[in-house]
DNA sequence: GGAGAGTTTGACCAATTGGTCAGGATCACG
DNA sequence: CGTGATCCTGACCAATTGGTCAAACTCTCC
């Protein structure tokens, strides 16, 4: 028989090889077609509920299959969370890679708000998604933070720092700079009920508010004297 | 027979007389201390897994009580969440008040920063009950934001303005200098596993980097030129 | 067009969960 | 010390939930 062989899926490590996932075992065009149909219900569905908050139900009827089709894709719930993780981990982190050693200090860093701000608007579900995860604990995925997420923050903290020392940028701690980027852009995506609720009138044309305000304080706080 | 009067806690309005629950309905020795230690079992509970990831269970066995015997005091889960939020709303919302049009105009919102730091610190576990909450849409407290919190936040936010039309503080967009606040400082409550996984060693001495970053940042971007 | 792999589903299950209830234990107070 | 109100619990319940399974359906490819 062997019938459950497309299961392994959720299996994977999680890892930066995640994509290899999509491409490596998913064949079909039946089977490329649904778990991408499933992996879209599930982020919807989980990046407003959480992990415990989200039901298989839930994420079968975003996705408009049955439950049981569900667990011929993913072998489990958790199987399910693991590979959207993963999935979009590289992508959530593809703007701190970018922050360079080329060009000016306090531009590239500014530039590097901009794009998380950008993000934030963009793809608030993932940003809620990561939000949920880590507001609980990071159960699942405390592994990634204390590996491969602190060995790029140690990576481009000490560009930073490098930075500071040359005069080209204040001397502020590198880590808590870059915290306080990811907390203003993305608070915009994980606390917009509370900004909605507050900025009553505006449709998102708060997000160019915020573009201006940030880009004040972190050139007037990173230019050096 | 009449035995549940006491259950009618929970019914009682979000609003910022929400202690006059425990101070107009809670009249016994027994029924102080057992309510108390519902909601300090409830806040540990709820702030760790949020409103739908807690059990009764769960929180009749941090309270040392049984299930029933929880529901004798407040006749729901939902009552329990709703009786927490509204007891710690005062607490939480606090430091803003204070925020006052006395006093140098920077020395004020750097104060607010880092009393809002202090609390993160200290709250951790309040600030990650508002966390979940919100990040899922604020379901319960959708009504508190665009009420009596946006109330408040226009009403400082037209302060800031006006230290800003004196030049007294440079010209910052208001709402989000404090949207920024709150997500750089609540940032190190809420999502402490990240910062913890991010920053090996230190035992909470961290905050005191924050400290100095975030005084820094705020008062750089404040002063006028 | 048919055989076998791949896909889908209804029926079902055990565990968990929020909540109820009748009755028993305990406390306050005259 | 007794009696009524308060407090507490074991047993129970219905609904939900994650997950299974056998059988049926459908696609692919010779």
């Amino acid at each position: 028989m062997e019938r459950r062989a497309v299961k392994d899926f959720g299996s994977l490590p999680i890892t930066e090889s995640s994509m290899a996932m999509s491409e490596a075992s998913a064949r079909t065009r039946i089977q490329e077609k649904n778990i991408s149909t499933i992996l879209d219900a599930a982020l919807e569905v989980f990046s407003g509920a959480g992990f415990r908050g989200a039901t298989l139900d839930q994420i079968a009827r975003a996705a408009s299959l049955s439950k049981p089709n569900l667990l011929y894709y993913f072998k489990s719930k958790e199987a399910i969370h693991r590979a959207l993780l993963s999935e979009l981990l590289d992508t959530w982190l593809a703007p701190l890679r970018t922050l360079d050693s080329g060009g000016e200090p306090v531009d590239e860093i500014v530039r590097y708000v901009m794009r998380k701000l950008d993000m934030a608007r963009e793809l608030p579900r993932e940003s809620r998604l990561f939000a949920n995860e880590i507001v609980q604990g990071a159960p699942h995925i405390l592994d990634i933070i204390e590996g491969p997420l602190k060995a790029l923050v140690d990576e481009k903290a000490s560009l930073i720092r490098k930075w500071a020392a040359e005069g080209r940028i204040a001397e502020v701690d590198p880590y808590h700079l870059i915290f306080s980027i990811w907390a203003t852009t993305q608070h915009y995506a994980d606390f917009d009920a509370q900004v909605r609720g507050i900025l009553r009138p505006g449709h998102d044309q708060h997000f160019d508010d915020a573009a201006r305000f940030l880009t004040h304080l972190y050139r007037t706080a990173l230019t050096p004297d």
